[in-house]
DNA sequence: TTGTATGCGTTATCAA
DNA sequence: TTGATAACGCATACAA
């Protein structure tokens, strides 16, 4: 590896100072053409590619942007590996597993594009890292490492520990994603999507559209704030239609697969299914389908089932999952358009932005498509 | 946001010279218990972060490693976005759209996870950036924009082109995973995954344990390197039990779910279905899985159906799919250390790695794992 | 063990 | 339009 040219290099090549150099990379309608040209052939000749640090450094920016995703569980059990070059496959039964989730990074990894996407056409780089699920002290560590090297972070809900955040958002430009801290929603840049909307205007179709009056709400972990604002969505839409809430069963089942199906048996075998069960995720929703499916029930012709969240999953069962998306992409790259305002405008009040979501009407609860005309 | 405290700050106010405060930091060692104690308190009470652009400066390396990830088409089309506070839903109709390919989000999302969990082990920061998808003018800016701030990158497969990998070689240290440039193979450090022995190993297991010599082989594009080796795999696996590779018809799926199904029904109206439908991936099992499930097959008793990859759907499809996983978050991991090894070693020869594969054996050729005792 | 002084490769401010 | 030169914030060789 040649060691790397410097302006100097280039300079000298060139036959002009660093300075011009400097300029005609930056600006270059601020030097004379002849010059320029001169300039870019020695640079095209050395490969002279800037220094990012150096360029920081003098600039006082970085144009990195930090990223923290949190961890999934998955990745805690790490397997050795060593770099071999012998052609292997080792070969096993696999059975099924239960209650393995799939959600989460499917989710990151769109909050990721979008994010990547954004900061590129901002002309910016991305710095990613992983942080809950490893100690407290070693996210501390992470934290502290990243922000020495960007403008600004974004952090995904409970990636990072609150009182850490809090700390941090007086130091740092820096919006949450999906949530804040307890206590600090009004307080610092927030990007999240309207669950409540969503889940209202889902509740709204069923009742208007499909003539539901009987529901059943399966609902996430109770400190989850997703799940709290899903299910004050459906409230409001069961009352906007002149339906108690007060009068709906709720069940808990914890975002999972597996729990929502062993409650959804419970159901079935206690004949107690309603008209349409209202799930706070699309996981739920799965597991749910699960269970009618095995029953030998139709959805939605017997029961009417909705999820959340938009998974790609939801996409593929059968029937495929009424459900409401969210905008993942889009929330990535409001969170990376939302730091670089908050760069720019260090004083400015706290941005909050709620982006739409989308209520996807399928077969879970419209029935066959393909019997609907086109809009 | 209050100007950032520097070393001098720092050394003012546990009054040391700077000298001794950046010695603290690195090698807390080689500063006396005392000295050490008044600049630890002196940087918490400043709140003092090391700018990594200094950093970096002085010490000729960033720290920082870059991956480039390939772009997936969905994200090519991009709606407009604006940032509002309102809390609003759409709602419409989603019909089922055929041909979206799901497979490469998860597979990327694995090996970042991967990449940043051994770079964190190290000690090191992940940049993050999507090429392929846009203008090879736009990639050539961000490569260039990329290797002006790390010290090495990982570059996946078809996320960068090729003449631009060449010349990158040259003046960064640079490790191809999953695939190098036509040619290029045997002169850039390279990480892969045992495609041939994966496929093998499976073709084996299926005349071994389940005594099948009649196969259709579904294969991928030609020009996929993967696909490749896969089928020299499928061929070795054969050959290995006494069966003619040359007797076995090839379909060419595209790795396409879709195309996969298609095939697969026009199989089965022909009568032509053999024993086993060996698919060089699993989206193109998961068609055939339709196709047959349609048709009123049942899968494994009347045909068994394998994919490779071992995305997530393959473990909850019906039955769930017998494939070759391929370790990707161990790949990433061997990435990272693999661009590390060359950082510190420019002039060894390139480096070579072939990560084992897992041959996964689920009910779509096992039948009914509940009946077979755990090991 | 600690301090002094220099260099790292840019950008930016002045002058020229 | 261009050139000298002083920051930028830290690491490190050398001295003390």
């Amino acid at each position: 590896m040649a060691k790397k040219p410097t302006v100097y290099d280039v300079a000298e090549q060139a036959g002009v100072s660093i300075a011009t150099v400097s300029r005609a990379l930056r600006k270059p309608e601020s030097v004379r053409q002849a010059t320029r040209e001169s300039i870019e052939t020695a640079v095209q000749q050395l490969g002279y590619v800037p220094s990012g640090s150096a360029r920081s450094l003098a600039a006082r920016k970085t144009g990195i942007i930090g990223l923290f995703l949190p961890n999934v569980d998955e990745l805690e059990t790490l397997s050795d590996f060593e770099l071999t070059d012998h052609d292997t496959a080792e070969i096993h039964v696999d059975r099924p597993v239960t209650g393995r989730i799939h959600r989460d990074s499917l989710y990151f990894d769109h909050v990721l594009r979008g994010c990547e996407l954004e900061a590129w056409s901002q002309g910016l780089s991305l710095m990613v890292s992983i942080g809950q699920g490893r100690g407290e002290s070693d996210v501390n560590q992470m934290v502290h490492d990243m922000i020495g090297k960007v403008d600004g972070v974004i952090i995904l809900a409970r990636s990072v520990p609150d009182r850490l955040i809090e700390s941090l958002v007086k130091r740092i430009p820096l919006v949450m994603v999906a949530d804040a801290p307890i206590g600090g929603e009004k307080s610092m840049d927030l990007v999240r999507v309207s669950n409540r909307k969503g889940m209202c205007t889902l509740v709204e179709h069923l009742v208007d559209a499909h003539q539901i009056r009987s529901f059943i709400y399966m609902a996430g972990p109770d400190d989850s704030p997703d799940n709290h604002k899903r299910y004050v969505g459906f409230q409001e839409g069961l009352a906007a239609r002149g339906i108690s809430p007060e009068s709906i069963p709720i069940y808990r089942g914890k975002f999972s697969r597996p729990t929502a199906k062993k409650i959804t048996q419970d159901l079935i075998e206690r004949g107690d299914l309603p008209q349409a069960l209202v799930c706070a995720n699309d996981q739920m929703a799965l597991g749910a389908l699960d269970a009618l499916t095995q029953a030998g029930l139709r959805v939605p012709d017997d029961v009417i089932v909705t999820g959340f969240d938009g998974i790609e999953e939801s996409d593929t069962s059968h029937p495929r999952l009424t459900t409401v998306r969210q905008p993942m992409v889009n929330l990535g790259r409001a969170a990376v358009s939302t730091v670089v305002k908050r760069i720019e405008h260090p004083d400015d009040p706290p941005y909050s932005t709620e982006m739409p979501v989308s209520v996807l009407l399928r077969e879970s609860c419209e029935g066959v498509l393909e019997a609907i005309p086109a809009a």
